[in-house]
DNA sequence: TATATTTGACGTATGTTTACGACATACGGA
DNA sequence: TCCGTATGTCGTAAACATACGTCAAATATA
C-alpha cells in the first residue's frame, strides 16, 4: 500500500478498495460475464477476453483476495462465481455514497 | 493506458475509468467533502486531508480531467465543485451495471 | 514597488499494476 | 506410462500511480 493511504477513513479506504475492482475493464467484463453465465465458469475465460490466460488468472485472483468472486475446485477445474454476500455489501456502499453526496447537491456553483 | 485496454468494449473501459476514480481514498474523500462544503473549495483542500498540497492538487487534476469535477479560477483562488452532469451519469452508470449483475443471480454457485 | 498568498508546472523517487512467457503440478484417459 | 488438459507459481519488463519538493507565475495588499 502506499505509504499515506492507512491514515485516512476505513470507509474512504473501504470505497477505493472495491472501486479498485471495477477500475480496470478486465475486471468488469469478468463479473459481467459470471452473472451472465448460468453455469460454473472455469479458470480458463480467456477466450471470452483479449488477455493471456495468466493474466486473466491474475484478475481472477485479485477479484478473490478481495472476495468478490469465489473459486471452489471442483475436481480438474475451477468453478468460479459472484460472492453475493460481498457483492450486496459493493452494492450497498456504492449506493449509499453516491445517495449521501447528491443530497448535498446545492447551487454553489 | 496499458497495451490491452482498448480492446474492450467501451462499456467496460469507461466503467473502469469513473471507477478509477474513486479507486484512491484521496479522491473519495476530496468528493464527500466538496459535497459536504456548502461553499466554493479552493484547490489547497490539503488541511483536510493527510497529504502535502502538491498530492493534493495532482488527485484534484485527475478528477478535474475525467469531468467528474470542475475547477473555475476566481482572481487568486480556484473553486472547485462537483460537476453534477458527469456525477449523475455515473451514478446512473454504476447503479444500471450493479443492477444489471444482480437480475442474473441463480443458484449455480 | 515590495511582499505574501495561491496556484500551476516540472522533476523525480518509490511503489503498484498490467501483461506475458516459461515452468511446475496434478489429474484422467489412451 | 505417456499425453493432453487445467491450473498455479515465478520472474520480469513496461506502464502507471502516488507523494513530495522546488520553482515560476500571477495577483492582491501593504
Amino acid at each position: 500500500m502506499y505509504p499515506k493511504v492507512e491514515n485516512f477513513t476505513t470507509e474512504h479506504q473501504e470505497m477505493a478498495r472495491f472501486a479498485k475492482l471495477f477500475a480496470h475493464p478486465a475486471r468488469v467484463a469478468i463479473i459481467e460475464y459470471l452473472a451472465r453465465e448460468n453455469k460454473c465458469i472455469s479458470g480458463d475465460i480467456s477466450n471470452e477476453l483479449p488477455l493471456s490466460r495468466t493474466t486473466v488468472s491474475q484478475h481472477l485472483q485479485e477479484l478473490k483476495n478481495n472476495e468478490l468472486i469465489t473459486g471452489e475446485i471442483e475436481g480438474q477445474t475451477v468453478c468460479y462465481c459472484i460472492n453475493w454476500k460481498t457483492y450486496n455489501k459493493v452494492q450497498k456502499m456504492f449506493t449509499k455514497f453516491f445517495d449521501k453526496v447528491v443530497q448535498h447537491k446545492n447551487n454553489c456553483c
